[in-house]
DNA sequence: TATACTCGAGTGA
DNA sequence: GTCACTCGAGTAT
């Protein structure tokens, strides 16, 4: 049996209870990430005073980048326009809505500005998201080293490359965490998170090798087809109307990873974790588990189903 | 061949110039969306005006709404929110940030409530693009449909179920086009968009059925599996940055599509319309068509190639 | 540096 | 109510 936390579909879907949770906390971290926004608002009505009309702004090269903001532009989209696309955009928002708001047009550019940066808060918000995700997952990975007593090192997320002890102290390492090293019964085991494969030219989030840890290689264990074990797509959302739509894009994903490994004569293991499942989906992976396209599978919410995954990986 | 216009991979890649023009006229459509906001806000501060304090808020019932969207709920996540947890988010914004604020706590409010508003901007902004592409896609339909001189009948996206006879002077119908009728060499055509095909319990952008007019029968067509012909996915975004997560997503749905209507022993065509195309997902659409897996492609933004899609379309 | 990762802000059937 | 659609705001490799 695969996890013994998922004998039908529907212990695979997220409570009610983790879902309001998860709404919380992420409502919480965005307000710490809107304030440098509040602050920039704060600092640029500071710096306009004194003009007496939005014209006065087209003389102060220092607030462009603001007025491009206000002037609807996301940092995204100025990377594919040209400049004077970008000037003909500050020049219209003055034409057609600083103008018109008379003796507010502080207020009004102010208040595009935040709107067009409150997309921006999105966009990190759901990065972080995916950040805090993967940091639970090997928390909980630690978690189990630690209760097995296994001896592992770790390698920092940043160009060093060398291993690390790994300690029983080990508070809040899962936020600098790249790879992990332990020995089980079938051998030495290198895990990686986040990490291009060239056999299947993608990213992906767990990737598990055999290696000694030399073998690392500053990363080049990636190349070594023969040395891939299991390969996981790990998703992190929580919300529930989201959940079928990232399955999807993990579902193709994991094909591409079975296809790839195929088609060089060497299967491959592979598994999802997710923290936001639907019933449907469900359905889905726990059918895919019982014909073994998918080796595992955990919630990410549920404790107990992510314990089996972790044990799972320190085993395989 | 499936479309005349597509002799290699790279003939399904969007130019830089699409890129452009896309980005621009999402800037231009995000200015208009924003409009509301920018006007609550200043209507916010006029009805606070009296106050000399955060908690003098607290007593007023009818700005709640606008305080829990700037304490970081958005109105997806109040749906999975308690009472007591939105006056809570609404307490910790005046204790956390309006207080500390000082005299400028009006500013804050407004500010912290521009910023999620923001957010919600985006997603207004991404559905918005979504029907746009379908528009798009019906516009180039309707297009062949009349300088080919073909007879057609449209019904309209309510609940009125009549079809309509189609002139030529259609402009704008587009925007308001559920279904489409008209007959070919192979019989009697009809074309839905958008609509939830229960053989496999999901929403198809693009779905052609064997019928005549009357067979539509409020929509009861989509339950004959017998009169199913072709299924398509339609990805109107420009983003390079989302085409190969978006095409992930549609290669699950278009193997949903394979897999249920196998199943029932009644094959059905598959095909896809994207307007961000990326080199490396070329690659694997092509390959698709090749193979038949997928039997007709286009890039939304190639004029060309959606001509022959929508020719294509009108034959089968 | 090209390429593809993060995920929820809306919407509607 | 339930479910799953829209897509680009960021980010990183």
């Amino acid at each position: 049996m695969f996890n013994r936390f998922i004998k039908v579909a529907s212990d695979l879907v997220t409570t009610h209870d983790q879902i309001r949770a998860g709404f919380l906390s992420i409502a919480l971290e965005k307000n710490r990430v809107s304030d440098p926004y509040v602050k920039n608002a704060l600092a640029f009505k500071t710096m306009v005073q004194g003009t007496n009309d939005p014209e006065d702004f087209l003389n102060m090269p220092k607030i462009r980048p603001f007025l491009l903001t206000a002037s609807g532009l996301s940092d995204k989209a100025m990377q594919h326009l040209r400049d004077n696309d970008q000037t003909a955009a500050i020049k219209e928002l003055i034409e057609k809505f600083l103008k018109p708001a008379g003796e507010n047009y502080v207020d009004e550019v102010i208040y595009r500005y935040l709107l067009i940066k409150g997309d921006a808060v999105g966009g990190v918000m759901r990065n972080r998201i995916g950040v805090i995700g993967q940091e639970k997952l090997i928390r909980a990975i630690l978690s189990c080293i630690n209760v097995r007593g296994i001896n592992y090192s770790w390698m920092k997320n940043n160009k060093q490359h060398n291993w690390l002890y790994g300690e029983n102290n080990d508070i809040d390492i899962e936020k600098e965490i790249k790879a992990l090293h332990w020995m089980n019964k079938n051998g030495s085991r290198i895990l990686i998170f986040n990490m291009k494969v060239p056999v299947v030219k993608k990213n992906i989030d767990i990737c598990l090798f055999d290696g000694k840890s030399e073998e690392f290689n500053r990363g080049k264990i990636v190349q070594k087809i023969n040395k891939a074990i299991m390969f996981g797509e790990l998703k992190g959302g929580i919300d529930p109307a989201g959940a079928d739509e990232h399955w999807k894009t993990a579902n193709t994903a994991l094909d591409r990873i079975r296809e790839s490994f195929n088609k060089v004569n060497h299967p491959v293991m592979t598994s999802f974790v997710g923290a936001a499942i639907e019933n449907s989906m469900a359905v889905e992976i726990f059918s895919q588990l019982q014909n073994k396209k998918l080796t595992n599978a955990a919630n990410l919410t549920n404790s107990n189903q992510l314990t089996e995954y972790c044990n799972w990986l320190l085993d395989i």
